[in-house]
DNA sequence: ACGGTGTTGCACAGCACTGTGCAAGTCGGG
DNA sequence: CCCGACTTGCACAGTGCTGTGCAACACCGT
């Protein structure tokens, strides 16, 4: 059975998959980690990292497919079948929160440089959709802000950039930062705090 | 008169002052700009910037000296004498935001890179001055958040950082910029909309 | 025991950048 | 007009990285 495993292929796809386990932690620690830093942290030399990806860049775009993809499952499936705008935001938020935290280099890359080009561009998608849901809740009345609905997108994710970093420097545990972004995001969109924290801890 | 201008002296002078202005712009498109770029940028050749400074290291360390000093001058003139913590952030904000703005990449590279460790000790102490201000006004229930005063610290900067970024990318017109960040932020802290407000538009 | 697939360890060319040295300019003030 | 401070242009050594080539090896299933 599964005798399609041609030979020593399933360690290289374990070797494969450490490898950008391990690049996704180092480039987090360092933007401009080189390859040789990301290999030895696998366990692996340069050339075998060379052997699985044809060039740095090709390995951060892997990541950043990963990413995305990851991003967009997870936001959508939160808000499927949800029509107010707040508990729509709080459910994408609380479900968006482990995915960008594990990510948040991405997202950060996405901001920020030019090293891969089409970064913003692959995560457009998913701003344009976050960008409606707010667009909407200030059209409805349920968010109050003096932003228009795109620049408050931009808050909102940098606000989940900042609670990572709050966590990363041991500011705040990491069980209670999803909720505490979401609430925390919410009231900065204009929801009374009391309203944004019943919503929230009203969800598993 | 003035007879203390050693020969071409004022247009070297001129030239370091153009150099930190340009390296200024130059990093801030690209916070991995080289000595040629800056110098190119600035109408020199690579060579003189280094007469002026001795080394790349020591450019962004003179930038970002001039920025702290900026900085902590402008938020210790904007709250001085004011004892209500939401009056004193608003206040805060309003002076910090046009400093925030020219300096902005001197802040995003305090909160991410190594490039010059010790950019965080030096903004250290204005980060102290905030913290202390947000700790009084949640003790005194003016600012309402789950989260501990230092992580709304950073989501504090994050969002000014963010309505920046809204203001380059178009989004937000920048004369009504400082004043959007500044509600902004304090209705994330908890200040119901309606109050900051009020607080913001309260201000010359 | 064998063959294929993957891994290793080297060596190499190429590139971009930093920081320095030095000789030849250029410009303004005395 | 000339002196001194500043600038330029070039050359250079050093460093660290990317991407490639190649021969030797290790491992697994057959």
């Amino acid at each position: 059975m599964t005798a399609m495993t041609t030979g020593s292929t399933s360690r290289a796809d374990a070797n494969r998959r450490r490898i950008l386990d391990v690049a996704l932690a180092e480039l987090l620690r360092d933007p401009d980690a080189s390859m040789d830093q990301i290999a030895r942290a696998a366990g692996v030399v340069r050339r075998t990292v060379y052997g699985h990806f044809p060039s740095r860049e090709a390995l951060i775009s892997t990541l950043v497919d990963g990413a995305v993809a990851a991003l967009a499952d997870a936001d959508a499936r939160a808000r499927a079948g949800v029509s107010d705008p707040a508990e729509a935001l709080a459910r994408s938020l609380l479900a968006l929160w482990p995915v960008a935290d594990r990510y948040r280099l991405l997202i950060a890359l996405a901001q920020r440089t030019v090293t891969v080009q089409g970064i913003r561009e692959r995560l457009a998608p998913l701003r344009e959709d976050k960008i409606r849901l707010l667009q909407r809740g200030l059209d409805e009345g349920v968010f109050v802000s003096p932003l228009p609905a795109p620049a408050l997108a931009y808050v909102v994710e940098q606000m989940l950039f900042a609670v990572t970093e709050a966590v990363n420097d041991g500011l705040l545990a990491a069980e209670e930062a999803g909720r505490s972004a979401a609430v925390s995001v919410l009231t900065a969109a204009g929801v009374p705090a009391p309203r944004a924290t019943e919503l929230v801890t009203g969800m598993s």
